[in-house]
DNA sequence: GCCGTTTTCGGCCCGACTGTTTTCAGTCG
């Protein structure tokens, strides 16, 4: 917020990227920067990209809660000023020049000027402008939100569909954070190869969902899909693919290391390729396959969950990028209800499902009383299922495997829901957090570590609560979680519902750096349910993690292991 | 504000497109 409140007041660009940088850093950072404080401040300078000063209003930030320097800007300017950078088209530049001119800090003084014709008047706008403003406050909810991966998978495959009826393409990829498997996107951007860009345009613009038009060139387009979804086609030469598809995937900030680290060897990379510079002449080395592209940077092709200018070059640097976890690598399925609760498929049709989708076993986890809304299961029904799994695993006779589970309740007070004698005759015993999620951080820390103390529980479901786009994660101190879960030898679940992807990619590289083993869990519902493994597993890509980091790529009885027995 | 096996000062990624301009600033990715 700093850095934005800074733009707007036209501070140093460089400075403003320093700040956005070093705020970047520290949200990615696996350890938490708080225990970092406490422990050794000073080493917060060792961390790329934190200097003095970022490192400094670190400090105070973490011991007074706030920042002076943004109150004092706040005392100048209104904060709902920042609401009209959400307005697409409306930069810092023009945004300052509307407060400063017209007085104008809100979204509907901009909107009665614009109406009242005062805005067309201003230096740098004009009828258009003041059109496009207009058309902008309208969607600037729906333009800045963004969409689930999977529901973004969705429209990137209908619209690769509809794009393939074009004989003038020769090449189509999908870009962007869609391809570097980001939990949600927020535009998708295709690349074509083709010789008439004209008529690829043509087609792109003929797609049935297209609501608008936002702009149109020689080489690009983008449009406005459903209200909300951008998409950006660009059309390139042949020998221009892979660094078009390099620099279009990005991370913006993977591609600023990049571009630096190309200069330092007198290279330039830009869409077109990589080019060596010789004074003002530059001749092409690369750039018809990504491949190429980084192999003049001697780097290897990073997969793009991995490009995110987190820890990727240094990997790179020491041979030791990980060989990520695949979708076929799972093997089994440890978190999915029943018609026992809330769930809309048997017991036994949950085990022909997984048994099709080439699962080699499963755990039947309800969740338990507490969770009355579910129709929890309590002691009593709870152990009649394990009865029915019994006899059900006597059928299968060794060809698969149903362990007898409970996603078990943490106590508001504290504590299970279930006693342990009960909990004790389980095989996979999850326990989470369901209700009082609005305790403080201690309170919520307290009962997520004293469940993991329980030599019962084996896992921790979706450890944060958070739902993407809708509730916030709760209060909860995921270090000392993590410590707990090393002390006492448990697991942490990935859970791979796409509006959960609860671990996040951050903490789960910090649960691989403590080696915490993960499992992968579709929490299924239903039958269909059990399809989101597969994003769960990109979300184990983008934290860095190998099938060895995931528990359910393994066997059971090496989960068994794992829990000592 | 950050950074340094060319540097502790002087750099900091790079290009497309739009709208308002008559050569370019602002925005975006």
């Amino acid at each position: 917020m700093l850095a934005d409140l800074l733009e707007f007041q036209g501070a140093n660009a460089f400075k403003i990227r320093a700040y956005r940088n070093g705020a970047r850093v520290i949200k990615d950072y696996p350890d938490s920067i708080n225990s970092i404080i406490e422990e050794d401040p000073a080493s917060l300078l060792s961390i790329d990209g934190i200097g003095k000063g970022v490192a400094e209003k670190c400090v105070v930030l973490v011991e007074t809660g706030e920042l002076p320097q943004i109150n004092e800007i706040l005392e100048e300017i209104p904060r709902s000023v920042l609401d009209l950078l959400r307005i697409p088209g409306m930069g810092p530049k023009k945004a300052a020049m509307l407060y400063r001119e017209l007085g104008i800090a809100a979204l509907d003084q901009l909107k009665e000027a614009c109406e009242a014709g005062v805005v067309a008047d201003l230096k740098g706008f004009g009828a258009k402008t003041v059109e496009s403003i207009l058309a902008g406050i309208e969607i600037a909810d729906a333009a800045n939100k963004r969409v689930y991966w999977a529901k973004a998978d969705e429209t990137a495959r209908e619209i690769l569909d509809h794009m393939q009826s074009c004989g003038e393409i020769r090449k189509i990829e999908l870009a962007g954070s869609y391809r570097r498997r980001r939990e949600t996107v927020g535009d998708l951007d295709i690349l074509v190869v083709s010789e008439n860009a004209e008529a690829v345009m043509d087609h792109f613009g003929a797609y049935h969902l297209v609501e608008s038009v936002i702009g149109r060139g020689d080489t690009k387009m983008s449009v406005r899909i459903e209200e909300s979804l951008q998409v950006d086609l660009r059309v390139v030469p042949a020998e221009s693919f892979g660094a078009a598809l390099q620099y279009f995937t990005g991370s913006k900030d993977h591609n600023v290391v990049l571009r630096g680290l190309a200069k330092q060897k007198g290279l330039k990379i830009n869409e077109y390729g990589v080019f060596k510079m010789d004074g003002d002449k530059e001749t092409y080395v690369a750039g018809a396959t990504e491949e190429e592209v980084y192999a003049a940077m001697e780097l290897p092709v990073f997969p793009p969950e991995l490009r995110e200018a987190r820890r990727e070059f240094d990997w790179a640097a020491e041979k030791t990028i990980p060989d990520l976890i695949r979708e076929q690598d799972l093997v089994g399925d440890l978190h999915m209800h029943t018609t026992a609760t809330d769930g809309k498929a048997t017991l036994e049709e949950m085990v022909e499902a997984a048994q099709a989708r080439g699962l080699s076993y499963i755990a039947i986890t309800d969740p338990s009383q507490r969770v009355s809304m579910a129709h929890g299961l309590d002691a009593d029904r709870l152990l009649a299922q394990w009865r029915e799994v019994d006899v059900l695993n006597e059928k299968l006779d060794g060809s698969f495997r149903i362990l007898k589970g409970i996603d078990c309740d943490i106590l508001e007070s504290g504590g299970m829901d279930l006693p342990d004698e009960v909990l004790s005759q389980g095989d996979w015993i999850i326990a989470s957090v369901h209700y009082g999620q609005r305790q403080s951080r201690e309170q919520i820390t307290d009962r997520i570590v004293g469940a993991l103390e329980n030599p019962h529980v084996h896992i921790i479901a979706h450890p944060t609560g958070r739902l993407i786009n809708r509730r916030e994660a709760y209060e909860v101190d995921m270090e000392a979680v993590m410590q707990a879960a090393v002390e006492n030898g448990k697991l942490l679940e990935l859970n791979a519902n796409p509006a959960r992807l609860d671990l996040h990619d951050v903490h789960l590289a910090a649960a691989r750096k403590y080696q915490i083993p993960i499992v992968i869990s579709s929490d299924a519902h239903s039958v269909d349910g059990l399809d989101v493994l597969k994003y769960g597993v990109l979300q184990a890509r983008r934290g860095g993690l190998t099938a060895d980091d995931v528990a359910n790529t393994k066997s059971w009885d090496a989960i068994e292991s794992i829990l000592g027995r």
